[in-house]
DNA sequence: TAAATAGTGTCTATTAGACACTATTAA
DNA sequence: TTAATAGTGTCTAATAGACACTATTTA
């Protein structure tokens, strides 16, 4: 019974995924040590008592120190654990998705860091791969029925921009009247006195995004929506 | 930064829920040692690293060491850490959410746990309340789009069974024929040669149950499914 | 005024759901 | 044959989606 109070380690892995020509990517870097030195691997750190107040706290510190990148979005994915997945013993990996427009990477450190396309993945240290894949998996899903895809997309955006993401995803094509329905846009209603309602899935607002043609009115996402009915 | 190194304890939490008097109930337990000592609890341990194989098997063995309970469904809910929500330091606790049919709770050793309604609970101990919470809004949630409310039944039951399940979670009352064209089902349909359809939701036996009047089939579930369209 | 993309109204095809009808058992 | 619940077909109301029309900008 003694051995059964050695606590496990407790690390945070953040699956950090872009959309990039069309294709879902995921940061990862060449591990420095052992183990699993010189394979592929998500970027994660052990939780630091002294200074993280949260989990979120821990995966946004870890992606600050590794990559220098701040997500648009972060959710917890799932928590992985056993003798097995770390040859160092019985460990925990608190698992983390994150999502980041692509527009957002060029400038930070992409020093250690690339972009791998999900679909076409090498071989990946621990069990990362399966993260990867369970994270991808519930991008996918959580896209078909809610505003997820709207943070692969900077805080202002178009409806021309965001159908293409979702076009993109889906692969399939619709009218861009029927994208609208869906998304319940009805920006001629909003009377002065009522202005943005909260129960909007997106924000209208008064900038516009212009070009050699008519201005595209510019949208921010209210918060993340659920669709009663299956957007795709 | 030594102190960074300093592990946090992990335990394993399992919010078990059932469908009592068409309440969500659920089971709890008064703490018999400090910290938290004689409030109310959700049954929960610690991993142990030498028999445990993963944290799932980690809850189920908590469930059956404390109530003596084989959950008909079990999925990880969320994993909490901070250093706040245990009065020892940093800790985490990887909470799940399980369901059981209330006909296989009396037999078991209701002992020391009791099943409270969760729309009108008492002071928890610890984050405990929050846990229940997020574990409710998910079964509601998810009960909404798939076929999770099957769980709360026994393994083989009738359509208006779970009919009456899904009115009780959403107070909304609908004809037996939308009810069943809703799930898809088309007894009719099945020729001998196809038999059960994998893509079925609920796949029909050759069972039935009688009464004082006819029979009516038994199914059971085939897996979790998702629907397209929001179920309620 | 032509080109290009944004935004909207209308009409149709699909589907969801209420209701009524048939089916099958025990008493 | 009546009572009680199971199972199904039909008709209607709601809705999703394609298409065409209008709007607004630059060149």
């Amino acid at each position: 019974m003694k051995q059964s109070h050695t606590k496990p380690d407790v690390s945070v892995d953040v699956v950090l995924l872009t959309l990039d020509e069309g294709m879902l990517k995921v940061a990862l870097h060449r591990r420095a040590s052992a183990p699993g030195k010189g394979s592929l691997a998500l970027p994660g750190g052990y939780v630091h008592v002294d200074e993280d107040a949260s989990l979120e706290a821990t995966a946004h510190r870890v992606l600050r120190e590794k990559t220098g990148l701040e997500p648009r979005y972060l959710e917890q994915l799932r928590t992985f654990g056993g003798p097995e997945r770390d040859p160092r013993g019985w460990s925990v990996a608190v698992s983390h998705v994150a999502l980041i427009p692509h527009g957002e990477l060029s400038q930070a450190g992409a020093g250690v860091f690339h972009f791998y396309d999900v679909d076409d993945l090498p071989d990946l240290a621990f069990d990362h791969a399966g993260q990867v894949q369970e994270a991808v998996q519930r991008v996918r899903n959580k896209a078909s029925y809610s505003t997820l895809p709207c943070w692969l997309l900077p805080e202002l955006f178009t409806l021309t921009q965001l159908q293409g993401i979702y076009e993109q995803i889906f692969g399939e094509t619709v009218s861009r009247g029927t994208f609208r329905s869906r998304l319940g846009i009805r920006v001629g209603e909003v009377t002065p006195g009522e202005s943005a309602d909260e129960a909007d899935i997106l924000i209208a607002t008064e900038q516009f995004q212009g070009g050699n043609q008519r201005p595209a009115r510019l949208f921010r996402v209210n918060r993340l929506s659920l669709f009663k009915r299956a957007f795709w």
